[in-house]
DNA sequence: GTCTAGATCGCCT
DNA sequence: GGCGATCTAGACG
């Protein structure tokens, strides 16, 4: 069962796919799912990318297979969780920037904090599914977090990414259209 | 609603 | 020592 066999591809292609795809996690026993509608590409010649500058402690897992979980922390203070795509040795990803919530909202509330915007932004997608840097490397199709790519293509838009510096007109962050 | 500052960790120069 | 793939609270209107 090599069910993520799409993220081979190169980052800005596989992204897209992600859409619609449900982000399940079990973390402490509880079950909470997203489906993701907001995505970045970071491939490995990029500039804004961990990986860009090659391996090192905190990006090793972007250097490894695809199809596990790279957990960052961002800023001091948050976690934030890419799937890594590509090819092993070759450092690329997809950062999850946002979700809708499909089930455990009460846990996430819980997590979070507070009843709204519970996985509208990259931070705040990880702290509602639990996830930390004790998860970076998982395997998404057997671990305590799982992806699950959508059935069909979902209706997305292009816009450049956020929150960076470097190469902040590539067109790599994908929106599902709602 | 807008804007601004502050929190705080790992890596890099 | 500086800065970043962020978020929040508080100020203001």
């Amino acid at each position: 069962m090599k069910g993520l066999r799409l993220l081979e591809g190169d980052a800005p292609e596989v992204a897209p796919l992600l859409l619609g795809a449900v982000l399940t996690s079990q973390i402490g026993g509880i079950l909470t799912s997203v489906r993701i509608v907001e995505v970045e590409a970071y491939r490995h010649d990029d500039p804004a990318s961990h990986s860009f500058s090659g391996p090192t402690a905190r990006n090793a897992t972007m250097f490894g297979p695809p199809g596990r979980l790279y957990v960052y922390r961002s800023y001091g203070i948050h976690w934030c969780a890419n799937v890594v795509t590509g090819v092993a040795g070759v450092g690329a990803g997809v950062l999850l920037r946002g979700g809708i919530p499909i089930e455990g909202m009460d846990v996430m509330v819980q997590r979070r904090g507070r009843a709204s915007q519970l996985t509208n932004g990259p931070g705040k997608l990880a702290q509602a599914l639990g996830i930390t840097r004790e998860h970076d490397g998982t395997d998404l199709s057997n671990g305590l977090v799982r992806l699950e790519p959508a059935g069909g293509s979902v209706p997305f838009r292009v816009t450049p990414r956020i929150g960076i510096t470097k190469a902040v007109d590539a067109p790599w962050r994908f929106v599902a259209d709602l």
